[in-house]
Formats: C-alpha cells, structure tokens, sequence
DNA sequence: AGACGTACCTGACCGC
DNA sequence: TGCGGTCAGGTACGTC
C-alpha cells in the first residue's frame, strides 16, 4: 500500500496517541508476514515504554525504552490502526495492547509486509535499511545529487525513481505524479535527463510529497491512516489511474490524444500525458 | 554490476 | 451465482 506519505501520515497519527504509553501485552497471531516474526516478539514487547515513532523512507519505527525499535514495513495492504474495544479481525497479524486500554494494530491481508525488532543503534545495518537511498524530504535531495544518481543509469527513468537504493519512498503513484509535474515522459532514460529537468523533479518530488502528506496520504483499496479515516489524495491525482481521462489542468485534445497513455514498464503500469511529457 | 522477470499473498472486480 | 482472468501504494531473489 503506502508510500512515503501514507507511512508518514500513520506516523503524524500515532506520535501524540502512543508516545510514552506502556505495552501491556502483545498478541502475535500470525508466524510472520513476507519474513517471519523475531522469536518470542510478544515477550520482548511486553511492558516496553514507547519512547517515539519515527520514519525512514516506507519503515515505520516505534523506538522503545530499552534501546530496541519496532520496524514495521506496510508492503502493498498493510494497514496500523489504533482502536478501542474491536474484535479481532481476520488478518489482525499483530495487537499490541497499551495502557490506556487503546490497541494498535497490525493488519496485512496480502502479507507482505515486515515486522522486526532491531537495537536502535544498529538500525541502519539493518538489512532492509542499509540499502535504502536518500529520503526525498531531507536536505540531501538537490539536484546535483540526483543527477549522479541518474548519472550513466540506462533503465528507464520511471524505474531508477522505483528504485529505493537510490531515493527511497517513492512508489508507482508518486513516481507518475512527479514526473507529470516535470514534464518527463517515464519512458525516457534515467542518465539522459539535462540539469534543468532534474530541477524540476526535484521540485516535483517534493512538493507531490508534501501535498499528499497535507491531505492525508491516498487511499485506494487499503490504506486508512491510524485513526481509520480515509486519506484525500486520491481525488487530487494528476495522471495516475485516469487512463483515457484528462490529466491535471488539461488543455490538449482529449479526441485527438486519448487523454492519460497507460503503459507497463517493469510489471508496473505507468500513467503520463503524452503532450506534456517527453 | 546492473537490468529484468518472477515470486510472494489475498481480495476486488469484470466478463462470461 | 460462480468461475477464471486480471489487477493492486512493494520488495527480494534468481538469472542472464
């Protein structure tokens, strides 16, 4: 399900709701998602103080007071949800039970998703962390440094932005989304994009970024943010998943262009605006 | 090394 | 109503 804002949406919700409250059970109901759960993961969790939630790229991480975080990866239906008195549901994988009777749960349908507890100070050889790239909120995202990550990359644009070794948070959606707003068709190869349209996506990325995260993240079939509500991004896409319909401010000839071109590109479909992108 | 296909899963939706 | 096919916010691994 979540890319970037969606995860940071989840965790914008959790930080005032779970921040210094006590885990006064765990109830691990499944072996493992995609990896198998760390051994005896309710016993480790059990009166743990959750100290903070923090992000790196899609991995949500809930530090606890003993030096260990709780690094939870979403895969593509992975739902954290704080409820009150609900019955467990089917795919309820994982339910922490907090001191003020709330419970944070960890649903996950397709299973794709990770759960594991790591020491904090070792977080970043973490073998799903130690290979992520540069986060597309921080300072180190400019536009010199995305162009030598591109620098020489044959594949197709579209896929190095995939690519979470060299940018991580980025998924299908906001890929199509910040290259419509830069103006670069996904075909195109990721080392022959000039200085300025680099710029541009850097710009594009970002501000794609940040306004999802404003409305709540994008909900399509899975994702809900932590209090169960809907996010609203959806309702503001510019290409994706509106094959055939106009793109965003359109202008051109919808007869003439079809409207947003679907493509596949590494299994994956891609939306552009073939007037606008090339 | 890097690029590509495929596997991992369930569920929703569509056409017959 | 049901069945098969297709598609889905992701990642890891094998193979060229």
């Amino acid at each position: 399900m979540p890319e970037l804002p969606e995860v940071e949406t989840i965790r914008r919700g959790l930080v005032k709701a779970i921040t210094g409250k006590r885990i006064v059970q765990a109830e691990v109901r499944a072996e493992g998602l995609r990896t198998r759960f760390p051994k005896n993961l309710a016993g480790c969790l059990k009166d743990r103080r959750i100290i903070s939630v923090t992000r790196r790229a899609k991995y949500l991480l809930i530090n606890l007071d003993n030096a260990e975080t709780l690094l939870i990866h979403l895969g593509m239906s992975g739902r954290l949800v704080l409820q009150k008195n609900e019955p467990a549901k089917k795919h309820d994988h994982i339910i922490i039970h907090l001191n003020d009777k709330s419970r944070l749960v960890l649903n996950d349908p397709r299973r794709f998703g990770l759960c594991d507890l790591v020491a904090t100070d070792k977080l970043s050889n973490h073998k799903s962390l130690r290979t992520l790239g540069i986060e597309p909120l921080g300072k180190e995202l400019t536009a010199p440094r995305l162009a030598s990550l591109l620098k020489g990359k044959k594949t197709s644009i579209k896929n190095a932005l995939m690519d979470q070794r060299l940018v991580a948070g980025l998924g299908n959606i906001y890929v199509c989304e910040a290259l419509f707003y830069s103006g670069i068709s996904p075909k195109r190869r990721a080392g022959n994009c000039s200085e300025q349209e680099i710029a541009k996506l850097v710009t594009a990325i970002r501000d794609v970024l940040r306004a999802s995260i404003k409305s709540g993240g994008s909900s399509l079939r899975d994702y809900v943010r932590s209090d169960g509500k809907k996010g609203g991004f959806q309702n503001r896409f510019a290409v994706y998943g509106r094959e055939g319909m106009p793109c965003k401010g359109c202008t051109c000839c919808i007869e003439k262009t079809g409207g947003v071109t679907r493509i596949s590109q590494s299994g994956r479909s891609s939306f552009y605006c073939r007037t606008k992108q090339k």
